[in-house]
DNA sequence: CCAAATAAACTTTTT
DNA sequence: GTTTATTTGG
């Protein structure tokens, strides 16, 4: 019954395919772990074995299971399948991240453990919310969001509790008292306003899947991706998906968990596979997306954590520019610089590169704010993921609001908060009062209020005349009068009443476009126009709820009666609690080409050509409030291997916060990157034609000719990266003769001296006079520059160079064989055991004593403990940290069977570029450099005609810079733009 | 008891 | 800059 596959069709699959995928997408072990380095084609091989499994296999995609983490990363997946699927066949998959598909199973069946058919879902806000409130009424006042991680973390750990944290737990304080308590009465408040919080919706889908297997006896396989990031319940979770059939397909990555804290656990890599000791290990270790050079930094990056689990990533591509470590002034010169390099990049590709391949990744979405306004006040168009959501604007959350109160008159929370908007005239007190008395009367506020305008119940609470009578004309009636009107279009030949209908009937009831208006006089506009656009969106999402149909539905099992969810406000709301993003229009994302600004959590899993990462300063990585630094550092190896082309990191040399009388406060580069700083370029790589080409290559583009690309160059325009100073610092040199010029030479001595590799001291001289004159004076002497930095490069390649040479050696001797992995790591549960026996996986900083000889048995697996011992002064230059470059460079030539392109790209690199592979680099970039000159003498004019005009804002000093005005936009506004607004500060109300 | 105005503290990452 | 606690005036 499964159509055979058509031997070109399977041949169709398979080609696409390198060997280590098509072993990973046709195993027919039950159980598969794939562990897929960035940019291995995780995603590819997970679909196409998705493919593999439904068409050769046999198994119907209604018995399949995919979860991935993200609503993002679950929606590309859904796409994806369904281009190779074909027949719209991947909707009946159930597929999503872990909490759309629990809470698909508990509105399904969950009336079967007890849970109320009408549940709602307690995002965030609403849980803090109710924490808080918890915690003030108890004599000693604990701290809301310790309580809330604790609860969190307790229910996320999954039920199979391990007794010796149990036992840990009951020794400590007795705080651990009141903690249980609290967590006590929010579940039972959750119980009564009949919600679910995030971590409930996987903890009830587990106590279900338990009780009731039969509700997944139909689920012959389940794949799982990202899984470095799934936490204990999730882990039960999948594996009672599983409980039929065991066959399970897993895809993560230990090195991009970044997850930790959210329970996230590692561990559960070595946990999957000692429970399925029969598990296919396969690893994917082809690097698809970036230059070598991008890669090898990022290996030195993460390599710095010497508990990982050691493993290769094989650069396809060439060694293209070297990736850049900026110094900046200050956090907005950052943001000009970068809108500056965006600007170089694009003209220098002739149009070829544009905003859309553009991304600037950050730690902590607070940091967007210099970007942000950099890029407006250049209008250049850029959105914003992750950080600030359409739905957490206040106006937005104020309907959603509503809608609850709605569709579940029980939840208090909500209509707490919306009962005083629009004002009413009831105040804080009285709110809290109403609330104290509900409690205490064991029913609802909606209840109370409503027996009491009935007089069937006076409230205790005093409700002065004009108050309750606003209550009931502006509250109460209206929502009855819509939940009545929801209740008859749902019955048989009632008249239809959507979901638009319910929100547009809503506003006008509740005069909402008044409210914004007194409210919010200076931009009361913007915010209806948000408003109007989550009307649009609800008209999307009922739109698209009848165009997929069957598609959030589960599939029909024989003998269990599953509840069918008609009702689509209910869907909207959980839409809007889980998915905590607004769907882009995919109209507007084709029109006009934008820059993305994200944080690194949210890119995970994403690309793009030219990656930007900001604020790399010890305290926004790591973060001061990190409590892992080794997930902070994992987190910068996932934002450094989004880039495929271009990476920039940059650092403000200053914070741009203290006052401006006292000593600027000097911000210090993370130490991530600071023991290998000198393996970075200082500035912005040449993009001359060789790097361009090489570019167009990868990203399978056309180049446009050098003449397109210079006749459309503006006349003002540097073709390098030289209108900051490349040491900000030396501007200090005044009245704070903090750094005592020893640095001031002779310009004599620039090219040629290189002694002991520090940066190049004849050049910041005259970049320090002023910024203005930089870019003047820089391209009127294009080839002394470009000497320099050529210099400045070959030092610090010989420099890496050295170290990896010493590293060839140090492993040369351990292991002649190609093995993937060091011969002694065998396999990954080989690594698993050692590391949980040696140190409880508690990764710390203490890595640099000689552990091996601390440890027992089974350490004998690693092979780092050798070399680590072996003590060297520059801990990033060691050998061993240098390692990946050894099996990279052979595998490349190893490798028998590459695709024809692959072949030409060798063959063409090698002889161009240098007769021995090992000591390529070096030779490749001074070719490089040496290319790099020919900026004829027509454009070095250009240029310093045109300095006067670049000269404009750039300077580090425009301090308070204002909100761009180029994206205020009168008219018509798009959705994209209103979710841009820089300016508008979002006032999120984090819950009160 | 409510609303407006002023002073102080705060500021990861996401389902 | 922004949310929250406090004070003051109605």
């Amino acid at each position: 019954m499964p159509p055979p596959l058509l031997s070109s069709q399977k041949a169709a699959i398979l080609s696409s395919l390198n060997d280590a995928q098509r072993r990973a997408v046709t195993s027919d072990a039950p159980t598969v772990a794939i562990l897929a380095g960035p940019g291995s084609g995780k995603t590819h091989t997970l679909t196409s074995r998705v493919v593999w499994l439904v068409d050769h296999v046999g198994i119907r995609p209604e018995d399949v299971i995919v979860a991935t983490f993200t609503v993002k990363a679950a929606r590309e997946m859904k796409e994806r399948i369904g281009k190779a699927l074909g027949n719209g066949r991947e909707k009946k998959i159930v597929l999503g991240n872990f909490h759309s598909i629990a809470r698909r199973y508990l509105a399904a069946y969950g009336r079967h453990i007890g849970l109320n058919q009408k549940f709602g879902i307690a995002d965030d806000a609403d849980s803090r919310a109710i924490i808080k409130r918890i915690c003030n009424r108890k004599p000693v006042q604990p701290d809301p969001a310790a309580v809330r991680a604790w609860i969190s973390k307790k229910k996320a750990k999954g039920t199979e509790v391990d007794k010796k944290n149990a036992r840990k737990d009951a020794a400590k304080n007795k705080g651990l008292q009141d903690l249980e308590e609290c967590y006590q009465e929010y579940q039972s408040h959750l119980e009564k306003s009949n919600l679910l919080d995030f971590d409930d919706l996987l903890v009830k889908c587990v106590e279900l899947l338990q009780k009731f297997p039969s509700c997944v006896s139909n689920i012959q396989t389940v794949l799982i991706d990202e899984y470095q990031d799934t936490n204990g319940i999730q882990y039960e979770l999948m594996k009672l998906f599983a409980q039929r059939h065991k066959r399970i397909t897993i895809v993560g990555d230990p090195d991009q968990s970044i997850y930790g804290w959210r329970s996230a656990e590692v561990k559960n890599l070595w946990r999957f596979l000692a429970d399925f000791r029969a598990t296919a290990e396969i690893s994917l270790e082809e690097n698809y997306r970036s230059f070598r050079s991008i890669l090898d930094l990022s290996l030195l990056v993460i390599q710095q954590d010497k508990n990982r689990y050691k493993k290769m990533l094989k650069p396809i591509h060439n060694r293209g520019p070297r990736p850049v470590l900026r110094k900046l002034k200050s956090a907005s010169a950052e943001g000009d610089w970068i809108v500056s390099e965006i600007k170089r990049v694009m003209m220098m590709s002739g149009g070829m590169l544009t905003n859309n391949d553009v991304a600037v990744l950050l730690r902590s979405a607070s940091l967007s704010r210099h970007i942000e306004s950099a890029l407006g006040k250049a209008g250049v168009a850029y959105k914003m993921i992750g950080g600030f959501k359409f739905y957490d604007r206040v106006e937005i959350k104020v309907i959603i609001d509503y809608l609850r109160v709605i569709y579940q008159p029980e939840n208090n929370d909500a209509l707490g908060r919306i009962m005083n908007v629009p004002k009413r005239g009831i105040g804080e007190g009285t709110i809290q009062k109403l609330h104290e008395e509900a409690r205490q009367a064991s029913i609802s506020v909606w209840a109370l209020l409503s027996k009491h305008s009935r007089g069937e119940r006076t409230a205790k609470t005093r409700i002065a005349a004009p108050m309750e009578q606003k209550i009931v004309t502006t509250l109460l009636r209206p929502l009855d009068i819509i939940r009545k009107k929801i209740g008859e279009s749902a019955g048989p030949g009632g008249t239809p009443f959507g979901l638009v209908e319910v929100i547009e009937q809503l506003l006008s009831s509740i005069e909402f476009q008044k409210h914004m208006q007194l409210t919010y006089p200076d931009d009361h506009e913007q915010r209806w126009a948000n408003v109007q656009e989550l009307v649009s969106l609800a008209a999307d999402f009922v739109r698209d709820l009848a165009q997929s149909g069957e598609d959030d539905i589960l599939p029909e099992i024989e003998g269990l009666e599953q509840a069918k969810e008609t009702e689509v406000l209910p869907r909207f709301l959980a839409n809007v609690s889980l998915a905590a993003d607004a769907q882009t229009g995919d109209k507007d994302e084709e029109s006009k080409p934008v820059v993305t600004i994200s944080t690194i959590h949210a890119a995970k899993g994403l690309e793009w050509p030219i990656v930007f990462v900001p604020a790399v300063y010890n305290g926004s990585i790591p973060h001061l409030r990190a409590e892992d630094n080794d997930e902070e550092r994992r987190l910068l190896y996932v934002a450094m291997t989004r880039a495929q082309n271009l990476l920039y990191l940059s650092c403000p040399v200053f914070c741009s916060d203290g006052k401006e009388d006292g000593p600027p406060s000097r911000n210090q580069l993370s130490p991530f990157i600071e023991p290998i700083n000198r393996a970075f370029a200082n500035k912005g790589p040449c993009l001359d034609r060789p790097v361009m080409s090489e570019i167009a290559k990868v990203l399978g583009r056309k180049l446009p000719s050098e003449d397109d690309i210079f006749r459309e160059l503006p006349t003002m325009f540097s073709i390098e990266d030289n209108i900051f100073p490349v040491d900000p610092e030396q501007k200090q040199t005044d009245s704070t003769n903090e750094a005592p010029r020893a640095a001031k030479r002779p310009r004599l001595s620039g090219p040629g001296h290189q002694t002991n590799g520090e940066e190049i001291p004849w050049k910041k001289e005259y970049v320090t006079t002023m910024e203005q004159s930089t870019a003047f004076t820089a391209s009127a002497l294009p080839g002394f520059v470009s000497a320099s930095t050529h210099q400045a490069r070959i030092a610090a390649e010989a420099a890496v160079n050295e170290a990896l040479k010493a590293a060839e050696k140090a492993e040369k001797l351990k292991k002649m064989t190609a093995s993937k992995r060091p011969l002694d790591q065998t396999s990954i549960l080989g690594f698993v055991k050692t590391a949980s026996s040696s140190s409880s996986s508690q990764l710390l900083p203490t890595s640099n004593k000689p552990r091996a000889a601390t440890t027992k048995t089974g350490y004998s697996q690693f092979s780092f403990p050798r070399s680590s011992t072996s003590t060297q002064p520059k801990p990033a230059l060691e050998p061993e940290l240098a390692s990946h470059k050894l099996p990279t460079g052979k595998a490349i030539i190893n490798r028998p069977a590459r695709p024809a392109r692959e072949e030409e790209v060798k063959k063409k690199q090698y002889p161009a570029f240098s007769s021995s592979p090992q000591r390529a680099p070096p030779a490749e970039e001074e070719l490089e450099d040496v290319d790099e000159e020919p900026p004829e003498p027509t454009r070095a004019a250009a240029c310093m005609h045109t300095t006067t005009f670049t000269s404009l804002p750039h300077t580090g000093f425009n301090r308070g810079v204002k909100r761009p005005p180029g994206l205020r936009r009168e008219g018509e506004i798009a959705p994209l733009d209103k979710l841009r607004k820089p300016f508008r500060p979002l006032t999120m109300n984090k819950g009160r």
